[in-house]
DNA sequence: ATTCAATGCAATATATATTTTACATTGATT
DNA sequence: AATCAATGTAAAATATATATTGCATTGAAT
């Protein structure tokens, strides 16, 4: 509902602890990040770029946020 | 030499204070941002597109690091 | 030559991203 | 029905992004 990491991880037939050891993270962390639970430092979501072969656009991209919604930086 | 945040803050026509109002962060953290000296978080990322109305890719996208730098995550 | 806005920068404090370890669930396979 | 890979999740620890305060410099304007 948030980014397109999950989905584009399984384009890319990889798992997430596939993904995790290719970017350098924890299994957690991708789980959280797809879940949309986490809020990525840009060099993680970077190397999840690389690594599924998409921009930061495709994968992350939100349209701008109502100014009603909370954010949490 | 990292991002286009400076370039696209200036075209803005803001200062570094008023992008940081904008973007609820302080001064320093966009100073640093802009410096390179930074990995910023998706949301604070976003918010800067949304500040200065560019795309992630516009103003973050960096190509494939080479396999010998090092990346602090 | 002063003033002031804009910026760089440093030290310490705080918030939060990420790790570590561990356990539970589900679905496929045997 | 037992095993195993893939995933979800939780608590505590660690690393690091960000805040806070404060001072220095530069350049434009007066």
């Amino acid at each position: 509902m948030c980014n397109q990491v999950k989905k584009s991880r399984i384009e890319s037939g990889m798992t997430q602890l596939q993904l995790a050891e290719k970017t350098g993270v924890t299994r957690q962390t991708i789980s959280l990040i797809e879940k949309g639970k986490y809020n990525p430092t840009l060099n993680l979501c970077l190397a999840i770029c690389y690594a599924v072969n998409k921009s930061l656009d495709e994968l992350f991209w939100i349209d701008r946020r109502k100014n009603d919604e909370k954010d949490q930086r």
